[in-house]
RNA sequence: CGCGGGGUAGAGCAGUCCGGUAGCUCGUCGGGCUCAUAACCCGGAGGUCGAGGGUUCAAAUCCCUCCCCCGCAACCA
């Protein structure tokens, strides 16, 4: 007897601190095609998603809102989870680092890992960017300053626990050496070989003290456990690792493929390994790091107004669309472009077109020529042998590519039949055999054939678009179940002469290309728009809420403000909020940005007497440094600049 | 010397590891067909493969030098 072979595939846990937009949904969508494919041949498939929700960004976004943390989390999840049905993403768990099941698990391996010894406590005495909350070592740094901002960092002392890579590195080298599968692309392998582990791993510091919003370290609760512990044991806490009942946890561990972004290969392949060799867990056969999604060449980013939201092209155009595009228009693995223009042509010739219309001439065909009902073939000519020998191979070929998550390929491959197909429509002209007697058995052995490989087509695209394989059944009289599985298709004939067709809806109709562009376009900015409306009724509730600061005379001491005169102002290319300003401070000159540009008109600048903010450290920003900042009241829309009362010396100083 | 990705036809890309006639999709132009969703089929035009140098019988591909673009994730000091 034999048992069918597991597969346990993941993605990350997507961070609750604000909506998702189509990048999430590609590695989501990814992994869900794959969970579908590998269900449809016979394996017996666990899928998990989930979100992380615990860390310093949600405590804060939470207090902004006015909500307690579990709350925000909560409503984010709610949004979440709708948009993965309306994707249809069909997960078998979807986990929440708040959940129950989870943090008292976290605690648990958190303990095992200190009585073991490969967490300490220590004196955490390092370099520290507060604006960015990060840690960076010294050789991290770029001219002494922020790798990430350009901003001075501070050397901070706090009392942490760290996780002892060190001890592991020698073993990780040597793993990812030999295992050239571990990390996918294997380009990402070496990135992380020259770039972090050769060089040598420091000790990570796995807990915090400065916010509350985690999973309490129970034997020291001043700390919480920082992100990778808390996050990274999902994938096991899920299967119940940790529990008396290890059912999952012995079926599916180690998951066959875990999905990330590029952004996060090397806690998934550095960190993640390590800990699980500490915990004695065999590691994942593959962590694949996909490219990240752009929009028209640029990073997708609220503030440019190009964040794609799913939801809008769902409803517009259909998920399986959606879902199609995502998994074809680029190879997985690289970076993609996303362009409405792309979206809408890809649709129009490869779905309208291409699929669509392939069914659609069919049926009519057999309507047309046959009453509706599937003709039984005749005699084989050379042409049917080779369609035959070209759809009997697909599957292999299908399989061979997505084994590779090569999505894109194995959808071009599934293309190649269907283009086969409209071609061979052509070579042999049923209108023409329809008009004879002597065509008739002809007729009936090209229509068969035609609606046979529209069969194979539909079966094999269910993983990718689970709606669409239906509607197909349906319209070429597919009743039977046996003829929608895999192994249907190892046979040419799963279709049975007979079946009545049933010519239905267009199953992709055609886009109108130009109109709809316009259209998107109004409807991604009616989705932009709405959450700067929201925001603007908190801001107000939260200058109430909002703790404020004790500072010191001393404090106020280390910031030197003084009166500049703007010599010069101009637009930032390629930025709709910044000004690049030439400021006069006495004898010296200075540029210095300033995200105004909404407010003032450059030319109205010139002359102005400001207030700067002088001993600010540099930032670049858009390629160019600003020292300094000017200063300028404002809620909401309005924003008024600082200025004089009356006629000042530029330079002079402000207490 | 921050890290990474990239520069191939009007647009988007593959090909580069392992050198051997430069390919795919979209667009465009011409033709065919009338079963079909103005669709489908065939053909054409369009490329000094970012620049320069080197290796070689042969370079988009290997080596060296240089130039240019993009990103470094919710930021706008």
């Amino acid at each position: 007897m034999s048992f069918p072979k597991t597969f346990y595939i993941t993605t990350p846990i997507y961070y609750t601190s604000g909506k998702m937009h189509i990048g999430h949904s590609y590695t989501t969508v990814a992994a869900d095609t794959m969970a579908r494919f590998k269900k449809l041949t016979g394996h017996d498939v666990y899928f998990l998603t989930g979100t992380d929700e615990h860390g310093q960004k949600v405590e804060r976004r939470a207090q902004e809102e006015g909500v307690t943390p579990q709350q925000f989390v909560d409503d984010l999840v709610v949004g979440i989870k709708a948009l993965w049905k309306r994707m249809d993403i069909e997960y078998d768990d979807f986990i929440r680092t708040t959940d129950e099941r989870h943090t008292r698990i976290v605690q648990k391996i958190f303990k095992q890992l200190y009585d073991q010894g490969d967490i300490y406590k220590g004196e955490y005495e390092g370099l520290y960017c507060t604006p960015c909350e990060a840690h960076w070592t010294q050789s991290q740094l770029v001219d002494g300053k922020c790798p990430d901002c350009g901003r001075p960092v501070e050397r901070v002392k706090e009392t942490s626990y760290f996780f002892r890579m060190s001890k592991y590195q020698d073993w990780l080298i040597q793993y990812i050496e030999e295992h050239p599968d571990f990390i996918q692309p294997p380009s990402r392998a070496n990135e992380m070989l020259n770039n972090f582990l050769r060089p040598g791993l420091q000790d990570l510091c796995v807990s915090r003290t400065t916010f509350k919003w985690g999973v309490p370290v129970d034997f020291d609760p001043e700390h919480v456990v920082y992100v990778w512990v808390d996050a990274l044991s999902n994938y096991i806490t899920a299967l119940g690792y940790g529990t008396d009942n290890t059912q999952l946890l012995d079926k599916f561990w180690p998951a066959n493929v875990q999905l990330v972004g590029k952004e996060i290969v090397r806690f998934h392949t550095i960190y993640w390994p390590i800990m699980l060799k500490a915990l004695g867990l065999p590691l994942p056969k593959q962590v694949f790091g996909h490219g990240w999604l752009n929009f028209g060449g640029d990073k997708m980013s609220k503030s440019k107004g190009n964040v794609v939201d799913p939801v809008v092209l769902c409803d517009r155009y259909s998920s399986d669309a959606i879902r199609y595009f995502l998994m074809r228009e680029m190879p997985f693995g690289a970076d993609g472009n996303f362009t409405n223009e792309a979206l809408l042509t890809r649709l129009n010739a490869d779905l309208a077109n291409d699929l669509g219309n392939l069914v659609s001439r069919t049926t009519a065909m057999i309507e047309k020529y046959f009453g509706g009902e599937v003709p039984a073939p005749g005699e084989l000519t050379s042409l049917e042998n080779v369609l035959q020998e070209t759809a009997l191979s697909l599957p292999l070929k299908v399989l061979k590519n997505m084994d590779a998550l090569q999505f894109s390929l194995a959808l071009a491959d599934i293309w190649q039949l269907i283009g086969d197909c409209n071609r061979y429509i052509d070579a042999t002209a049923p209108w023409v055999l329809a008009k004879s007697d002597e065509g008739r058995e002809r007729l009936a052995t090209v229509l068969y054939h035609l609606a046979e490989c529209v069969r194979i087509v539909a079966v094999l695209i269910g993983p990718f678009m689970p709606r669409t394989p239906g509607r197909v059944f349906e319209q070429i009289g597919l009743a039977d179940d046996a003829g929608k599985t895999w192994e249907s298709l190892s046979v040419f004939g799963g279709l049975k002469p007979g079946s009545r067709v049933a010519k239905g809806d267009a199953l992709f109709p055609r886009i109108d290309i130009p109109k709809e562009l316009e259209q998107l376009a109004a409807d991604m900015a009616a989705v932009q728009e709405k959450p700067k409306a929201e925001a603007a009724v908190p801001v107000e509730e939260e200058s109430a809420v909002k703790e404020i600061p004790i500072a010191t005379i001393d404090d106020f001491a280390k910031i030197q403000l003084r009166v500049a005169k703007v010599l010069a102002a101009e637009a930032v290319k390629k930025s709709d909020k910044l000004l690049q300003l030439t400021l006069k401070i006495g004898g010296e000159q200075r540029t210095v940005l300033s995200g105004i540009a909404e407010h003032y008109k450059p030319e109205s600048l010139v002359g102005k007497n400001v207030v700067l903010f002088y001993n600010l450290a540099p930032r670049k920003m858009r390629g160019i440094e600003s020292q300094g900042m000017i200063l300028a009241a404002g809620h909401g829309d309005v924003c008024k600049l600082l200025t004089i009362d009356g006629d000042i010396d530029d330079g002079s100083e402000i207490s």
